[in-house]
DNA sequence: TTGTAAATGCAACAAGGTTGCAATATGTTT
DNA sequence: AAACATATTGCAACCTTGTTGCATTTACAA
């Protein structure tokens, strides 16, 4: 894993994860920083920092990619997973701490899950 | 909807999933069809065969998609999940017919959910 | 057989994502 | 503080997946 410098541009990217505690679309990084930095810079950023660990990624429920956070209470071992659940109102998305147990599958190795529970968040519903 | 006409290509799409238990995903399907109709039409016949409950979909690990064969003891009620496995090493995806519980969530409500479960099929763990 | 709506091919487009390369910025070493 | 090696960035070009409009063809029911 190469190097991680603390740019400008990586502090911005970092900023907007600091801002909210939900998970952010590659689409909706790269809109919201488009007069600061280049496309594929955002990309390349989001890149290094999941190699890091700082930030994991997800595929949303239209098959594009989200970022998020990682918590201390989620390290990063390759075998963790842990659920996201998605606002079809209001698009929020974020990472549950909720534990949920794999189905074991006879004659099958798991090795990882990707867990993405669509419906309506607290907001939404009152 | 609209109606249904069981055209020659229709039937190939068919055929395809006929001559396995598993998942395709379209990527395979255009690549298997590619001398006998277009690109243009295979997402067609896809989209028509869900509509008609024929087939379902699901998003893969790299948030390409996946059709597979609706199974009568899976009506296509809209509720209804399954879960999905993807092997690794060979890249065979399979419904599974393993119910699991959704994890309840605190003042969220779930409409629907899609778990993907990634690791070695049993022929690959042999 | 004929008519109409469904189905198809094709080309053009759109969005998400990647790559190569030259130019720039960082953090370290001296 | 200046110099250096290399990590980072911008840009343009490209790739892949998926969609749309429109003219043409096909299915199937009357």
């Amino acid at each position: 894993m190469a190097i991680l410098r603390k740019t400008k541009l990586v502090k911005r990217i970092l900023n907007m994860f600091e801002e909210t505690n939900a998970a952010i679309s590659v689409v909706d990084l790269i809109e919201g920083v488009s007069d600061e930095m280049n496309r594929t810079t955002v990309y390349r950023i989001l890149k290094r920092l999941e190699d890091h660990g700082t930030l994991h990624s997800f595929i949303g429920k239209n098959g594009r990619k989200w970022y998020a956070v990682s918590k201390e209470c989620h390290p990063e071992t390759s075998a963790h997973v842990h659920p996201h659940f998605h606002c079809e109102k209001c698009g929020k998305t974020i990472c549950l701490d909720t534990d949920f147990s794999i189905p074991p599958i006879s004659n099958h190795k798991i090795d990882s899950a990707q867990l993405l529970l669509v419906g309506q968040c607290e907001d939404c519903i009152a």
